[in-house]
DNA sequence: TAAATTTATGCAAACGTTTGCGCAAGCTGT
DNA sequence: ACAGCTTGCGCAAACGTTTGCATAAATTTA
């Protein structure tokens, strides 16, 4: 019956409050309130504001957050979906993101979807939840139900890297079109003919890009890529290019002269996968990848790809979801960013 | 281009709270309450709980978790300190603990330090600020303010991949002792014996254990790094890697046999620096990493590496947090994840 | 059948800020 | 000296929950 005597749990310390300050320097909190919020201009007089600055610092004052989202209904936090944080081209997007936003003060919630399309949903009504600021969205789907209910709960979203079909959003993004388009025609002007290619699902844009990019490319010089020579990925890992390029690989009996990948990793899974089959790049067979993530110069052979200024959007990303924090009846823009063509060792000139 | 449906002054979407859902139910908005909070049982008829969460669900109800939060003195968010989260030791340690975590309603907060030991206590103050139920820090040093301003603040905290001198720390780590006597065993039975070394900054417990099992595996074979064979990298880099690299080749008219090298990163600065010098790895000089990173099989050549289980360290991480979040008078303790050697291409034997 | 107990709900006080409003002083100008 | 202004600060009401306590109704017990 009798419970066991509670044990002498160290509370968690009192924090010390408005409150506090206050009675400590002779004043009412309100006061302290005023001196202490960053921003305010006149109305208290220079001693007293001197008093209660350092009876604060002396105090270790630090405002809670928490109750000061709550009256004045923002967190300053935003939300940062993505698809997997492993993926290298992430973290450069959040530092971009993080140097503009953190000076301000805003601190960056980071949620992993996955690749699934529920997590994102959940992702959106949680961070709603916490009263987030904004969003940026690098999942972005070109129907997304994610975006329409940002749009309904009226929460500024950023959409990073792709865009929606409407392309409506607020986004910035890498011109995929452009990079992919140019590094096939140099692989086609470097001779190759036998093309195949291993796409992403459609319903990004920027997998939708890049593969339009292809057939424009392959369009302007009469080429066109034969069923068997396109190969599909469900997600951006090396073990999905490995497969992809398996299959590839299987499903005709003399192999593609070159494949262009989606992106970098699903390159190096097809390196490991021609490999595994015998075949020497890019002497035997051509590889091209895209995103230039970190170390694809060291790889061998070094990869041929497209490169990315992913830091450079996450900080075009964080600043205009700052514009659209101020300003949020601000028109829909859409910001493309031009990569470059990186050429290394993985794709071989025939013409030679 | 048609232009985006322009919605007149979209203010931020009215939400709706609890006394909405109250009204429109017919009871008192602290029933609502006790009907919606996850964990309440007993106490409401099934029909009037039945019917609050029909009209809740309807209304699209969802709980402000400011204010709850507010209320409760616990905001469901967990903050997590790096130094760099485009170092790719990071995002894995970020999906373990998010794994074990984001099921209980946690969100997780990052923070870059850029290696700064006061960029580190200002995100402290800061999430402290914000209310977090506790903090992962991977930055940990052996003294460490953060440490202390958590305990004095008496934030829970765990300390990841890093320990403090004390050990008095909750902590998960890799045993990098273990790890790096083991390479350094594996190297000189290899037949190395002029051994070069590049170590990190001695106030981390990761840098320090590794430059300790180097020594240790040394010793036994009565062997030692003399000065001219030893460099330093701040960070690490590729960068950082390759300066140390140069430094370290040009401190003496001939080059080791082999680089031992903190980190991966570093690693491959060093082969950069080491082809940069006309020398082949593993032919003229061999050189190792630590941690495995991924890609670390495809670079050329492969790297001799130790591999840590990273996902793995999160997840204990993470339910270790858990476990101090629900009983915070629990006494420190350290668990230590035993690493794996992995043998690849860029470490000769010079036995044969 | 009254008393005692249980059950289901309402009431109102927190949680720690921010901020509009009001009111004393102190000042200015006539 | 007095009306009007300005300045500096206190007062108290929010913000949207959670939760101890009170209470009315329903049920059981004596």
């Amino acid at each position: 019956m009798s419970n066991p005597p509670k044990s002498v749990s160290e509370k968690r310390a009192r924090r010390v409050k408005l409150s506090d300050v206050a009675s400590a320097s002779g004043v009412h909190y309100s006061t302290v309130s005023r001196v202490l919020r960053p921003g305010f201009k006149g109305r208290i007089s220079d001693d007293v504001a001197e008093r209660v600055r350092a009876v604060a610092s002396e105090l270790g004052y630090q405002p809670n957050a928490v109750a000061s989202s709550l009256r004045t209904q923002s967190t300053r936090s935003i939300g940062l979906i993505v698809h997997d944080m492993n993926d290298p081209v992430y973290p450069p997007i959040l530092s971009g993101i993080e140097s503009v936003m953190s000076p301000d003060g805003y601190a960056v919630l980071v949620g992993n979807t996955g690749y699934g399309v529920d997590a994102e949903l959940d992702l959106v009504n949680r961070m709603a939840s916490r009263l987030v600021d904004g969003i940026f969205l690098a999942t972005t789907r070109l129907k997304d139900p994610a975006v329409e209910r940002c749009e309904q709960l009226g929460i500024p979203l950023v959409s990073v890297l792709r865009q929606t079909a409407s392309g409506h959003t607020p986004a910035v993004m890498n011109d995929c079109f452009w990079g992919m388009e140019a590094l096939t025609t140099h692989i086609i002007e470097s001779g190759h003919r036998d093309i195949a290619v291993i796409i992403a699902p459609q319903d990004l844009s920027t997998a939708q890009e890049r593969w339009q990019g292809v057939q424009a490319a392959m369009n302007k010089h009469g080429l066109s890529v034969p069923k068997h020579r396109l190969a599909h990925v469900d997600r951006m890992s090396m073990d999905e290019g490995e497969r992809a390029t398996k299959a590839l690989l299987a499903a005709a009996p003399v192999s593609p002269e070159v494949i262009i990948c989606v992106n970098d990793l699903i390159a190096v899974g097809a390196i490991r996968a021609c490999r595994d089959r015998g075949l020497r790049v890019p002497t035997d067979i051509s590889i091209s990848g895209y995103n230039d993530i970190p170390l694809m110069d060291m790889i061998d052979p070094p990869l041929s790809t497209v490169h990315i200024h992913l830091r450079q959007i996450g900080k075009a990303a964080g600043e205009m979801m700052l514009e659209y924090l101020s300003n949020p009846d601000l028109p829909a823009q859409t910001k493309r960013v031009k990569p470059e063509l990186v050429l290394r060792g993985s794709l071989r000139d025939l013409k030679r």
